[in-house]
DNA sequence: GTGAAAGCGCTAACAA
DNA sequence: TTGTTAGCGCTTTCAC
C-alpha cells in the first residue's frame, strides 16, 4: 500500500503538505494541492486509519453493542443509527453480547481498545451489566439505549413507555374494552420491563380502571406469549395488553390454537411494531417506535456529552391500529 | 491510560520485556514476568489495540458486511459467525450496506482502512457490487457469504439450494402434491435467486414433473408473497414452493385473506426457517439453515486462504416439516 | 533472557 | 504556505 511518503515523493512536497491536503486541516497552496491529489490518485493512495487513530486518538468509528441482534427489535434501531452516523462521517461497528455479561464486558473492552469514539450500548441485564458499563466509564462517551443498568451511570435514550401504553389503553377503552390484563416480562433485571409495568398501571388509573387480572409476567418472548395464552382468564378479560410484539405474536397464536376469536372475544395489543406485526393473523395493533428519532437522540447525546449529570431522552411512539383490536365504528 | 512504558518503569524492566510478557511472544524469566504482570494489574494496564495493529498490521478483528440486517435471514448468520470467531479470539465488527452499492463500497473500504484481518461480505447485488468487491481484492482475505457477485472473485460459502429444494419437493410429492408452482425472486441480479430457480427445476425433473404454472418471480419479500397469492392459479396448483420464508409468510397471509385453506387446498413451503416461520398460521414447513455449519465454513475459508482459485462451500439445509404441508399419514 | 533502538503511517508543533 | 522533527504505543530485530 502506498503511504503518505510515497505520495509526498511523487508530488515533490513534504509529508506534512500531503497530510494537510488529505485531511483538509490547513490551507495549502492550490498548486501543491493539485499535485498531491494527482499523486494520491495515481498511486491509489488510501488513508491508513489505524495510524491516524494512533496519532489523533480518534477513529471516526462508533461502537454499538446489542444483547441479541436476532431479537427483531434491534435491527431497525441499528439501521437507523447507522444511517444517522453516516451523515456525520462516522462508521458504525456493531457487536452482539449474546445476552451474556462476560461476553458483553469483553466486547465493550474490545471496542474501547480499538479506540472507537463512542459507544452505544443496550445492556442486557440491569444488574449483571453494571460492571461492564462501569469498566469503560470515563474512557470515552457512552450512552445506553433502550434499556439501562441500575444507578443511571450514563445518558439514556429509549422509548417513552408511558405514552405508548397510554395510547394503547386509550384505544382499547375507546373500543369498549375495559377488562384488561397486562402480559409482559418480569421486571427483576430488565429496566424496560419495570417501566412498562408502571406505564400500564398509570394508563389504567387514568381511566379509573383496575386490571381485570393480575399481570402475567414472564419474558419478552414469543414462547412466553404462547404460554400466557393459557393463563389468561378469558371469562374476566376482553383485552390483552402485551409488553411487546413478540409476546403479542405468541399470544395471538396461542389464542387461535385455543379457538378464541381476536378481536371478537378478546383484543390484543403489542408494542414496538416489529416487521412481523403487520403480517400476523390478525395483523397486530401496536405502537410504532420512532426509529429515526431514537437514532437521532442516541447520536446527539453521544456526540455532545454534557457534564451536568446523566440525561434522558424518552421518545414517544405512535399508535398503529390494525385488526387485533376492534375498529371504533364497530362498538 | 497507562502505557507499556508505565508498566516497564513500575516493574523495573524494559518495554521489550513487558511486551514479551503481555503478548507471550517469547520466553521471559518467571520473575520478570511476575513483576510485569503485577505492575500491569496495579496500573489497570490495557493493550492499545490501535498501536499494536499499526505495528503488526493485524487487528484481530474481522469485518462483516450484510445488505440489510433487518432482513431476518442475517441475524442468525451473524450470531453464529460471531460465536465462531470468538473461539479464535477474533472480534466481529458488523456493518450494513443498506442495499446500496455506494454505501457498500464505502463500508468495505472503511473496514479495510481499519485493517481488519478479513472480511465476510454478502454482496447485495450480483453486478452492482462487483466494483466494491474488486476494490478490496488482494488487500486482505475476503469471502462472500450466501450471495456472490459475478465472476467468482473470491471463496464463497452459502446454502446448498439444490439439496434444500429437493427435500421440499420430495416432501410435497410424498404428500401427494404434484401440481407445483415456484414463487420466488427474479434472478437478474441476485445469485441466490438464480440458483434457487435452477434447483427447483432440477427437483421437479427428478420426479418427472413439470411445473403446474410458470414460476412467479418478484422479490424475496413478504409483500411479493402477498401479491403472488393473487396470481397463483388455484385451479391448477396444489403446492406452492416459495423461494424463501418471507415470500411464504406473505403467501400464507394472502391465501388466508382469500379464504384458501392451507394445506387442505394448497400446500405452502418456505426456505430458511427464520424465526417467524414457527409462529405463522399455519406454522411453515421449510428448510432450516445450518447456521453453525455456515459460520464454520466462513471462518475456515477466511482464516485459511488458498492459492488454488476460488473455493465453494455449499451447506445443505435440513427439512423442517410443520403444518403448512399435509402430514404424510393423511394422504 | 534482556535492553536499546528503529519504525509501523500518520499528524501537529514549531520554525522558517 | 511549507518543511523538519518528534512522537502516538507498540513490536521486533539486533546485540549483548
Amino acid at each position: 500500500m502506498a503511504t503518505i511518503h510515497d505520495v509526498a515523493r511523487l508530488a515533490g512536497v513534504s509529508t506534512s503538505t500531503v497530510s494537510r491536503v488529505l485531511s483538509r486541516s490547513r490551507a495549502v497552496h492550490p498548486e501543491s494541492e493539485a499535485k498531491v491529489l494527482a499523486a494520491a490518485e495515481e498511486l491509489g493512495y488510501r488513508h491508513n486509519a489505524v495510524a491516524r487513530a494512533l496519532r489523533t486518538s480518534r477513529s471516526h468509528t462508533i461502537g454499538m453493542l446489542v444483547p441479541q441482534i436476532s431479537n427483531p427489535f434491534f435491527p431497525a434501531l441499528v439501521e437507523a443509527v447507522e444511517r444517522r452516523l453516516d451523515r456525520e462521517g462516522l462508521v458504525l461497528f456493531l457487536c452482539d453480547s449474546q445476552r451474556d455479561a462476560e461476553v458483553e464486558a469483553r466486547r465493550l473492552l474490545a471496542l474501547v481498545d480499538r479506540q472507537v469514539d463512542g459507544v452505544i450500548i443496550t445492556p442486557f441485564d440491569a444488574t449483571a451489566s453494571v460492571a461492564a458499563v462501569r469498566g469503560v466509564l470515563g474512557r470515552l462517551p457512552v450512552i445506553q439505549a433502550i434499556r439501562c443498568v441500575e444507578g443511571s451511570l450514563t445518558d439514556w435514550v429509549g422509548v417513552d413507555d408511558e405514552t405508548g401504553f397510554r395510547l394503547l389503553v386509550d384505544h382499547l377503552v375507546a373500543a369498549g374494552r375495559r377488562r384488561l390484563v397486562f402480559v409482559s416480562a418480569a421486571p427483576e433485571t430488565n429496566s424496560s420491563a419495570q417501566r412498562r409495568l408502571d406505564a400500564v398501571d398509570a394508563a389504567l388509573r387514568a381511566h379509573g380502571l383496575t386490571a381485570a387480572q393480575e399481570p402475567l409476567l414472564g419474558r419478552f418472548e414469543v414462547d412466553w406469549g404462547l404460554d400466557a395464552a393459557e393463563r389468561v382468564d378469558l371469562s374476566a378479560v376482553d383485552g390483552i395488553v402485551c409488553g411487546n410484539d413478540a409476546i403479542a405474536l405468541g399470544m395471538l397464536r396461542g389464542l387461535r390454537r385455543a379457538g378464541v376469536s381476536v378481536p371478537g372475544q378478546v383484543a390484543v395489543t403489542g408494542f414496538d411494531d416489529i416487521s412481523y406485526a403487520e403480517i400476523s393473523d390478525p395483523p397486530l395493533t401496536t405502537v410504532r417506535q420512532e426509529w429515526d428519532a431514537l437514532a437521532d437522540a442516541c447520536v446527539r447525546l453521544l456526540l455532545h456529552p454534557s457534564d451536568d449529570g446523566p440525561r434522558c431522552a424518552a421518545i414517544a411512539p405512535t399508535l398503529q391500529v390494525r385488526e387485533s383490536t376492534p375498529s371504533l365504528e364497530a362498538t
